[in-house]
RNA sequence: CGGGAUGUAGCGUAGCCCGGUAUCGCGCCACAUUUGGGAUGUGGAGGCCGCAGGUUCGAAUCCUGCCAUCCCGACCA
């Protein structure tokens, strides 16, 4: 049966090939596979809906994941008392550039059919559009923890947040985010510790898994940890331009929220202490790393258990009863296919011919696509296409949902590969500062080094190349060697890149 | 916030230097013929040329101011 057939599908109409010009190539790709698209408003995007259900399947995965490790939903306002920001020191400065701030409460006609601002109504307090909600927890925690029997808390919350960020990109840097933010409440540094490592693997287990995306883990540097955590631990991606990019952070707080917010217990001796804390986070961010790991210039590669369509049927046909005589059989496919809990889509309009339906599907990352025509129906077969490998076979009628449901996982797994193959191809250890230079500019991606361990050579390295490390591998292994800046001494080394 | 660019139909554009109410393509609508990789023909609809002033008999075009968006940088998930 299986003739393989490599189909050469052309750039997509309306997006720039990757290699021409690799950011637009990303917008494009979003705005003609129609994930989302510009608002109003500068810096927010319209998560469209085809965009918003990859969101729902991150979503409900993940929510599942915290569930299972005794995680509850719960919900915080969007709006913090601007006092609550000048508690934590550090945490103030690292957001403080960048809120939106609510200062009146009501808008007024001014006579001449403008509506202002009403100055009137100034609020007392101004309010912040929370950038991230350590703050309005911490001071609610406050009234919820007493005694060590009401510890742990181990809260989730899906929200929104605005960061009123300078440069915006769809989905990796949007002004207004999607996201869900954990904040957990312990007795012992040890617990909190366990807690912040236990969620950093949740998201490594959902990339490597759900997205199909390789990523290391590891531990933040000084300078780049979180505002106001003491050890920030992160899994870092690589795409397809060499660059790097943060797919999610698991914080380890130590006790600077609960003294920030005055928390204490009483612990099981009978002693005040504060509590512990953690807060991980992954957002919308994902989708655009989902987008730049995988897809090509027809358009989106999506992992199956993320693909909002798994299976696109397109019937071609002649006359009415072709098309009655396929649909027939694609009821029954479809039924086979739903019982494995396989999205199928029959697409039967009749005004877009074959061809405009394949591009469109390539275009939208759908992994599997089924052609059936008369020939088929007479024949027994169908043509199946590979959106992942381009290729395509004509296989037989019987057992094809067994084998659609084998290809899936086959495609899920090829997805990663193909990532974790690139990523090991740009990955590379230099031992000096040309050579890392060099790298920089010749072939982007991870780059493995001695560093002496200080902010200063951090900074300086960044300054000169626009390299950061991106993390401390947590599997590290230990050797000697000489940092590439000051050839001073060093036990590891560190992975640096460029990064978004 | 610095540098660059751009705003003309739903989208992409020509016209601007040298002023006379706007070009082409895609898309859209109708009908017909089509349908195994982005159909074809015929007919049709759609525009306060980003906004506000100014110059002029007359402004998409010249002048002034503003606004917005995108890209590159610094900042950040």
């Amino acid at each position: 049966m299986h003739s393989q057939i490599l189909f050469p599908i052309n750039m997509s109409k309306g997006v720039i090939s990757k290699d021409e010009d690799y950011s637009q190539w990303f917008n494009d790709l979003v705005i003609k596979s129609d994930l989302a698209e510009y608002s109003p408003v500068r810096g927010c995007m319209i998560i469209k809906p085809y965009g918003y259900s990859i969101w729902e399947k991150i979503q409900a995965t993940l929510d599942q994941m915290f569930k299972d490790t005794g995680h509850s939903n719960a919900y915080f306002p969007l709006l913090i008392p601007k006092s609550f920001f000048s508690k934590e020191a550090s945490h103030v400065d690292g957001f403080a550039k960048e809120c939106a701030v609510v200062t009146h409460y009501r808008l007024k006609n001014d006579g001449e059919g403008n509506i202002i601002v009403d100055e009137d109504a100034k609020l007392e307090e101004e309010l912040i559009i929370r950038p991230t909600s350590e703050t309005i927890i911490w001071n609610t925690y406050k009234g919820w923890i007493q005694s060590y029997r009401d510890l742990p808390i181990l809260v989730n919350q899906w929200a929104n947040v605005m960061r009123w960020e300078m440069r915006t990109r769809l989905f990796l840097r949007t002004s207004e985010f999607l996201w869900q933010e954990g904040h957990t409440a312990h007795a012992t540094s040890e617990e909190a510790i366990a807690e912040t490592e236990q969620m950093l693997n949740i998201y490594a287990d959902f990339a490597e898994n759900w997205m199909g995306l390789p990523v290391i883990k590891g531990r933040k540097t000084a300078n780049e940890r979180f505002a106001g955590a003491l050890d920030t631990y992160c899994i870092e991606a690589l795409m397809q331009d060499g660059k790097a990019l943060q797919a999610g952070t698991s914080h380890f707080l130590g006790q600077n929220f609960a003294k920030a917010f005055d928390v204490k217990f009483t612990n099981k001796e009978n002693f005040q202490d504060f509590v512990w804390a953690t807060s991980w986070g992954v957002s919308t961010r994902l989708i655009g790393a989902l987008i730049m790991a995988h897809s090509d210039d027809a358009g989106l590669v999506l992992p199956p258990k993320l693909a909002p369509i798994q299976v696109v049927v397109v019937p071609i046909y002649k006359h009415d009863e072709e098309l009655d005589n396929i649909a027939a059989y694609v009821a029954g496919l479809t039924k086979e296919l739903k019982a494995k809990g396989i999205s199928v889509k029959f697409d039967k309009r009749d005004t877009h011919r074959p061809g405009a339906k394949f591009a469109e599907y390539e275009l939208k990352g759908v992994p599997l696509r089924v052609a059936i025509g008369s020939r088929d129906m007479q024949n027994g077969t169908v043509e199946l296409a590979r959106r992942d490998t381009k290729t395509k076979e004509t296989v037989n009628q019987e057992g094809l949902a067994q084998h659609i449901e084998g290809l899936l996982e086959e495609i899920q797994q090829n997805i990663y590969k193909k990532a974790f193959n690139f990523r090991a191809e740009n990955t590379t250890e230099v031992d000096t500062y040309e050579e890392f230079k060099r790298m920089l500019d010749e072939q982007p991606g991870f780059l493995s080094a001695h560093w002496d361990g200080t902010p200063e050579t951090e900074q300086r390295i960044k300054d000169e190349t626009k390299a950061t490390i991106r993390c401390i591998p947590l599997d590290n292994k230990q050797e000697e060697g000489k940092c590439i800046l000051t050839g001073k001494p060093s036990s590891q080394r560190v992975l640096f890149a460029r990064a978004y």
